[in-house]
DNA sequence: CCCTGATTCGC
DNA sequence: GCGAATCAGG
């Protein structure tokens, strides 16, 4: 597969918010980060400016966190279906509150089927603990809301870019005991 | 070892 | 133009 001008618009798009190489090829699927690299190079978008911060707007709750090893094999998987959700989760936004489930359709660990929601609801202490129930997402261990709830993107390292232009190191004033550096050896 | 982007260079 | 391999680093 190739640079199409709809994949180059996304790697773009992707770009600029922030994203990681490995996140964007990940999304666009066919290529490897080193394309996606590369093509950024090409497109002259290298560089993150100043302003991408890398953001992690997105609300992660306890659970989701807890999900995300389980969420990054499902991000790669082949699947396209199970990719779209994991995709489209990136415009979900955490509920304050966990969904209320109808009595009736609660689950406890002995009623839960094959084919029900396995979200965790309430305190597990207490005998209001109860799962989700509804009818799963095949392939997934939840149904629609709390898959997309569980399987968020990954959050970008945020990490303030302390390289990029800070060349000055000359001007410094010399420590009182430099302490000697020799690590820097390579053949 | 996980990850990040940057660069090179054969294709 | 493309991207694997490599580099340099967190």
């Amino acid at each position: 597969m190739s640079w199409t001008d709809e994949r180059v618009d996304l790697l773009k798009r992707l770009w600029s918010e922030g994203l990681s190489a490995s996140q964007i090829a990940g999304r666009l699927g066919s290529v490897t980060r080193n394309a996606v690299i590369g093509k950024v190079h090409r497109l002259g978008l290298s560089g993150r400016a100043t302003t991408s911060r890398m953001k992690s707007h997105r609300p992660r709750t306890r659970l989701a966190n807890a999900k995300r090893p389980v969420k990054q094999r499902f991000a790669q998987t082949g699947n396209p279906a199970v990719r779209a959700l994991y995709i489209d989760a990136e415009a979900y936004v955490a509920p304050a509150e966990e969904i209320e489930i109808p009595v009736a359709e609660r689950k406890t660990i002995q009623t839960l089927g094959e084919c029900s929601c396995r979200w965790p609801i309430g305190d597990p202490q207490t005998s209001e603990f109860h799962f989700c129930g509804r009818a799963k997402v095949p392939l997934l261990p939840y149904c629609e809301v709390h898959a997309r709830r569980a399987f968020q993107p990954v959050a970008p390292r945020r990490r303030e870019r302390t390289d990029i232009e800070t060349p000055v190191t000359a001007s410094l004033p010399a420590p009182a005991i430099a302490g000697s550096d020799p690590s820097k050896q390579r053949a």
